[in-house]
DNA sequence: TTGAAAGCGCTAACAA
DNA sequence: TTGTTAGCGCTTTCAA
């Protein structure tokens, strides 16, 4: 039942030449006599014989695969990441290996461990919201397994980084809101723990700074899920509505966040949900169809995607050790939505 | 710097015992003794001892892998399968190696090339809407490969079959339309070859045969990417209302159709965009913060990916040929819509 | 109950 | 230029 696949075996007996032989002249090495060489590249060529990459990840003690880590494919931006990722991989002749850890710290490091047994020769991750230990990652990273960070990246661990400006993008998405007229600006978003909440955060206290806007700490909603659990968020907008100074205004860390806090707020009262403007980081591409007009941050994904790989792949080939590493900042993108929308 | 893994050789040298015997402790062996095994497995553990999956690949002739293709993960159908899928996969000991063939033939013959060749145990695969010709996918059946197909099918492959009731879903769905008042009812499809295109348009025009409504070969538009491209779809659509018995609804036969006709009409005469009345296939769950009303139906693709995924590890740990194929079919589900907006 | 040895497919050091 | 051999980590006959 099983298929037989060819071997360099098979060549070498059907040619009457020894393995070695064979294998030099597939792999276009130096010792070996042109004749020879065409001889068993016509023949293999013929037999449409394919090299066993096990085989040779067990010699070679590398995959030519790499392993991402995120927190979840159905998500924009980490669905445009891959492609940017996969775009760079495939070119290089990697293969890659996508895992999810659906922002839960024990499923990423289960993802991790199952990766590194399966020899990936680097590691592409973002971080779970759960996450506040990396002593996994960095234990491996210190035996020698390449990794670089993307988005959620960590500080703990010296090694390449890919981030949007976060910092500017929270910015200019608060700006926007206050000159729009917003002064409550309330701001919905991950775990405290995380990069980026850190520098979205800060870019929204500065922008209120810059305005002379007093910064409220009630006005800020950690959900510690990230923007899996609608509930919580719908529990965390509740309670900003709730609030006696009700925000005029909300501007979402994620996509998740983002979506989630439209949809939490079109579960409320309406009238509440229309006096309160949304902005928000996505990179969904279904913005426009939104009956709420939403003004957005957009990442740009699919480079970053690509640079994390390039970055990667240049640490996997590297001859010497790397100690020279760099954090890429990519400029975000402010999508200005001024579609004005009654819904009766 | 390259970490060297502990080998069951380390383990051999470390209590002086053979490495033969040293696997078959690991290995919950018969031939050994009660005493050795718990040494071995004490030390191992102490030691966390990993084993390597790549030589046991090798060795055994399979990965414990299961290879997905499908077009594009960034497509709410999609991504939801394969969280069906990897919920199943892991809990039975595979790891999943997803691909993407951005709906095309050749990409797709490239990962299936490429997952053939990493010994993946089985296959699951939803074609692209460019294949017509899946000889690559009968060869390696053929050979002993397991393969599992589901939503985008092929009936020249003896093998099991996961689908959602497309053609229910397609009557439902025009039938909506027609109860709604709509008489002129387009239909914006994928390919015509694949099996989706086929069944869904069955089922549209089943509903109008119910309803003595003529079938007009001019209100079916083909997409041959599939939605990948906005500007196809943006042509097709334009090539609707400028048709001069202009539709009054549009029935769209996938994801990416769907909303690739809201944002191609949003392009349009805002007259006539409003005039017109969309249902389609999707997955998203944004639809309810659409502006635009929208009834959709909506597939189990959790369910699917499961379903598809128990059959594929069944296939593959079976002791004996399996002959007896099965199609499952699963209901879609009709979610409707009644928000009225009014665009300013 | 244990160990020695062969072999999965491939590469590479060493010999010829 | 080619062949022989060992070995990557593991399992599994076959002998002991």
């Amino acid at each position: 039942m099983k298929f037989e696949p060819i071997t360099i075996k098979d060549i070498a007996k059907a040619l009457g030449l020894s393995t070695s032989t064979v294998s030099r002249a597939l792999r276009d090495g130096y010792e070996i006599s042109a004749e020879t060489r065409r001889i068993v590249l016509e023949y293999a060529e013929k037999i449409n014989y394919q090299p066993n990459p096990i085989a040779l990840s067990l010699k070679e003690r590398r995959s030519h695969s790499i392993g991402v880590i995120v927190c979840e494919i159905a998500n924009n931006f980490f669905s445009q990441a891959i492609n940017g990722i996969e775009s760079i991989a495939y070119n290089s002749g990697y293969h890659v290996i996508i895992t999810q850890s659906h922002e839960s710290a024990g499923r990423e490091v289960i993802n991790l461990k199952h990766l590194a047994s399966r020899s990936v020769d680097g590691l592409l991750v973002s971080l779970s919201s759960e996450t506040n230990d990396i002593s996994h990652f960095k234990e491996l990273h210190d035996k020698g397994l390449p990794i670089v960070f993307f988005d959620r990246v960590t500080n703990d661990i010296y090694t390449h980084k890919v981030i949007a400006n976060n910092f500017k993008g929270a910015f200019d998405a608060t700006e926007y809101l206050i000159n729009s007229g917003c002064r409550n600006i309330a701001h919905l978003t991950a775990s405290a723990h995380l990069s980026i909440t850190k520098e979205r955060l800060d870019g929204y206290k500065e922008a209120l700074r810059k305005y002379h806007i007093p910064f409220r700490e009630e006005y800020v909603q950690y959900c510690n899920h990230g923007g899996m659990i609608q509930d919580e968020m719908e529990r965390a907008v509740n309670s900003l509505i709730e609030l006696e100074n009700q925000p005029d205004s909300i501007f979402a860390a994620n996509d998740k966040l983002t979506t989630g806090c439209l949809l939490a707020l079109k579960k409320s009262d309406p009238a509440v949900a229309s006096s309160i403007k949304i902005t928000g980081f996505t990179n969904s591409n279904l913005t426009e169809l939104f009956a709420t007009s939403l003004t957005s941050v957009r990442q740009p994904a699919f480079e970053m995607g690509q640079i994390a790989t390039s970055l990667l792949i240049e640490l996997i080939e590297s001859k010497r050790p790397v100690t020279d590493f760099q954090t890429r900042v990519l400029d975000t993108e402010m999508i200005i939505k001024n579609k004005v929308v009654a819904v009766s």
